[in-house]
DNA sequence: ACCTGAACACCGTTCAAGT
DNA sequence: ACCTGAACACCGTTCAAGT
């Protein structure tokens, strides 16, 4: 393995383990085993060294999401798991998801690239669900922006611990999603 | 003014100015007039010290929400002005919303505090667009995640640029947010 | 009760130098 | 082309000391 991908693969784990904060040049060098200005031979800075955990992070999800669609029968079946996968992944790397939407002041074509190859699937997927009748007819891009924010909201409250405080009618970002789509369905004439 | 107050306000200052990097202990000394360590006498870390800041925000954004809310007529228009409202928040103080949301190590009570009592007008609120039969019956507490999820989606995706990358079917967070109630409210019966 | 100044153990980044 | 070590200008936090 190249040092380039040692220092990703090292600066995601450091990531995981403490957030953001945790990942510094100085740690990622010493996982590595070089020193601590050696990732500015492959980065001209750490925001590019985040850009590129984000980037493959990214790749990552789309793949394993494109094989979690594509084993369900129908496109409802499949949308529905794509949105519950995106739940899950905020849920369980709440660190990497932050890092993928949080904000960039560098522009990283890699990371642009990987974002909009994710909504375009996503829009092909929504729009097989309004030709089956499932979800109401109009604009599928408007449609699947509408379905990816409340998705995005949902885990994103959630992550960070301002959805359910407990009682009766707090519901589990799956839950909020399964609603949205229910009353989409409900909606459709 | 008290120093405490006076730190309060020029954290959120550099906040507004260069994001939440660009608040250190020292530099928010600097503006009021104190050493790089005065902070400690009222913040046993920079951590509460941003916390005191979220607090402050939001309660200012209750405020400001609970008098808009009051001008309307109808409590559709309430609603839908709160929900415009909060995607206004994001979209103007990106990083006082991001601070507000972002993940929190420390428990601070006055930030919690905060957050419950914005639930809790927004769940009476849409308890009574339920009762005009506006939008569907249910757990209004449920219905509120819903409609929460789906603004704070729409609004941390276009402050981050991942909604809307040009086209035709891009949506603005406020049209996403009025599709939403017009696709629950199709789904009276 | 509130504040200061020095000190400590960190950072990201730059630069001259090595292979 | 890739890496190192020293150096610079920062950090958050602690502590002894002052009023």
């Amino acid at each position: 393995m190249g040092t380039r991908e040692a220092l990703v693969e090292a600066a995601t784990t450091l990531l995981d383990d403490g957030g953001v904060a945790a990942v510094t040049l100085r740690e990622v060098g010493r996982q590595v085993g070089v020193s601590h200005n050696a990732p500015y031979k492959h980065f001209a800075s750490k925001e590019l060294l985040l850009a590129a955990v984000a980037a493959a992070e990214l790749a990552r999800r789309r793949e394993e999401i494109a094989t979690a669609a594509a084993r369900r029968r129908s496109p409802e079946a499949a949308l529905r798991a794509v949105l519950h996968h995106y739940i899950a992944w905020a849920l369980e790397r709440p660190a990497r998801f932050r890092l993928v939407f949080g904000s960039w002041n560098v522009a990283s074509e890699e990371l642009t690239k990987a974002a909009h190859e994710a909504q375009t699937a996503m829009v092909d997927l929504v729009a097989a669900v309004q030709a089956a009748g499932v979800l109401p007819a109009g604009d599928p891009v408007r449609m699947a922006s509408l379905l990816r924010a409340t998705a995005h909201g949902a885990a994103d409250l959630a992550a960070a611990g301002h959805l359910a405080e407990g009682g009766k009618g707090n519901a589990s970002p799956e839950q909020l999603v399964d609603d949205l789509l229910a009353h989409l369905n409900g909606a459709v004439r």
